[in-house]
DNA sequence: GCCGTTTTCGGCCCGACTGTTTTCAGTCG
């Protein structure tokens, strides 16, 4: 049973008991060790089976709970989840997932209307029916209705970072533009750089709350006004994306920022911390809890929020509720790597295969971004799709880029060093797709997975280990395979590819392309605590392909990840170095 | 269900908005 079998697990019994209505601690509690489970990166198994480690160690882990995971481990079920999902029916879960619907609603709408499935719902809502019931009007169950229907729209899932990006830009500066703004900032999951991004939360400064308010909604992006106050609106703007926005005053602004760009676990951990030193912290701002009647004492600005409860400023990418309060405290916060620190571009493709855009074209656009070195990675021929490289065609495309970087260095003062490299591929039956002996020519080698990814862990987990020993192979190309939202990762045992690549000198990549990003933040996390290098590559396919680097910068920084532990925040000398050592 | 240099029992973050209530529960973030 894998550690994400058992989050989901934990996860579920949440939910079941949620809506038995039970204590909501011990819900949180359930959540919590879902969560907590979700980001160990190694088997429970390993823990259970090493004589000096305990899950009691783990941080909101009981007896109970600890009992529980040796349960699931022995024996792959749990007997109070079954227990449990014999007393709720299965309808509940889709019920729960509609917006304004809550455990307290829905259990009265199962004891009051028939209902099988969300069908069923919709229809007693058309029919009148839901606003009969007691604490149900006319306007809920309209809600209810278009919330349905809203919900039935595969198109509204979580957006990309990068396509949410957008939709960021466009509202702060629609917002700048109105007059009663003194200053607008997102927070939410997109200022911590979430892989996905589900709702976006803007903040606002000015005395002027309902002028804002106004401006907001008259929009021309704005869909439906969901809710508006005095403080708050949300609205749903493009793509169906809800859009919250706060209003607060200059002096609350920091803490207000904090609040607003969580993530929750951060605030609750935030919170109750203030609340042991005998402090407040709420959206306006941190304050007395003693005789002194609430004295207001930070909340400007985030760094005096966080000082007000003796810790260091948090990044917002680190705010998780992981290690960042231990960091903090200690002064052991890690100084995150930025874009600026980045040198040059590891894993990018050309018309020679699937790439879109010219070897010299490609150059061109790296000189522009600031780049000193690029390396050229295309396909190799078990790719057929893709028009994968054989040895002669590779040799070719070498010798265009000797040419290449000649002339670059001609025009005095050479602005970037293209590096002769490769994407070869990991074949299905083990081994590479091209020979040694044509490997240890090249510059840098990627080697990466791309068929066969149905096959066992054993399997994929061999495949990729003899690619991480292989002295000629400088880095694993997206390490899991997964594209967000469309396909989950090959079965891998990533902490063995992890401890592998440590000791052989690998790089592991993350695959700055914002539907792949792995490694993802947490196994990067595990990877650096066994100190692995990174290269952060944007796999760039054209030369816009080459400014998805940043959501690459975001991952590492969410793993917590310092330009020394990035390979490509070098200067080429001391690359090359790093690569002869390895061969 | 977890947790403890103020606690092994009694806490567990804090506030806004809506609809439906006639003072607040439910939901959300």
């Amino acid at each position: 049973m894998t550690n994400a079998e058992i989050a989901l697990i934990f996860d579920h019994v949440a939910d079941l008991l949620e809506y038995q209505g039970s204590n909501v601690f011990r819900v949180r509690a359930y959540r919590n060790a879902s969560r907590l489970v979700q980001g160990i990166v190694e088997p429970l198994a390993t823990i259970r089976d090493d004589p000096d480690r305990s899950f009691l160690d783990l941080d909101g882990i009981g007896k109970d709970l600890a009992k529980k995971l040796e349960t699931l481990l022995d024996s792959g079920q749990l007997p109070m989840l079954k227990q449990l999902e014999e007393e709720v029916p299965q309808v509940v879960f889709d019920l729960m997932r509609v917006p304004g619907l809550g455990p307290k609603k829905v259990k009265l709408l199962m004891a009051e209307i028939e209902l099988e499935s969300l069908d069923d719902l919709e229809k007693a809502c058309q029919d009148g029916r839901v606003s009969l019931l007691k604490g149900f009007g006319k306007k809920t169950e309209s809600t209810i209705l278009s919330n349905i229907a809203f919900a039935k729209n595969p198109e509204n899932s979580r957006l990309l970072w990068n396509e949410a990006d957008q939709i960021v830009q466009l509202v702060v500066k629609w917002m700048k533009e109105c007059k009663a703004v003194q200053q607008v900032e997102a927070a939410g999951s997109w200022r911590r750089g979430k892989e996905t991004v589900g709702d976006i939360d803007i903040l606002v400064e000015s005395h002027q709350p309902s002028e804002v308010m106004s401006h907001l909604v008259a929009w021309e992006h704005t869909d439906q006004v969901i809710v508006q106050g005095d403080t708050k609106t949300s609205i749903r703007g493009p793509r169906g994306i809800q859009i919250d926005m706060r209003v607060v005053a200059k002096e609350s602004f920091g803490a207000a920022w904090q609040y607003f760009t969580g993530s929750k676990e951060h605030n609750v951990r935030l919170r109750s911390r203030a609340k042991k030193l005998g402090l407040s912290i709420n959206e306006y701002g941190v304050s007395q809890l003693d005789q002194s009647g609430g004295k207001i004492v930070a909340g400007q600005s985030e760094k005096e929020l966080y000082k007000a409860v003796g810790l260091e400023w948090i990044p917002p990418e680190l705010r998780e509720n992981h290690r960042e309060f231990e960091f903090a405290e200690n002064h052991q916060l890690p100084k995150l790597i930025t874009i600026d620190d980045i040198c040059g571009d590891l894993h990018m493709h050309t018309t020679a295969t699937d790439g879109e855009a010219t070897l010299l074209e490609m150059a061109t656009a790296s000189i522009a971004r600031g780049l000193r070195y690029i390396a050229i990675t295309d396909h190799s021929k078990r790719v057929t799709m893709a028009r994968g490289l054989d040895d002669t065609r590779l040799y070719e495309q070498w010798e265009a880029i000797d040419q290449l970087n000649q002339s670059l260095a001609s025009d005095g003062g050479s602005p970037l060093v293209v590096l002769k490299g490769i994407e070869v591929d990991i074949l299905e039956k083990g081994g590479l797709d091209l020979s040694d002996e044509v490997l240890s020519h090249a510059d840098w080698v990627v080697a990466s997975l791309h068929y066969g990814q149905q096959q066992s862990q054993e399997q994929i987990t061999g495949r990729l280990l003899d690619a991480v020993c292989n002295p000629y192979v400088s880095c694993i190309g997206h390490p899991t395979g997964r594209l967000i939202n469309r396909r989950p990762a090959y079965k891998v045992d990533l902490q063995c590819i992890i401890n592998a690549a440590a000791e052989h000198g690998t790089c592991l990549e993350i695959n700055a392309n914002p539907w792949r990003l792995d490694l993802d933040d947490r196994c990067a996390a595990a990877a650096k605590e066994a100190e692995v290098k990174f290269a952060i590559s944007t796999d760039a396919h054209s030369t816009i392909g080459l400014d998805v680097m940043r959501c690459g910068i975001l991952q590492a920084r969410r793993a917590g990840l310092e330009a020394r532990d990035v390979v490509n925040t070098m200067p080429l000398s001391k690359l090359k170095e790093l690569i002869q050592k390895r061969h």
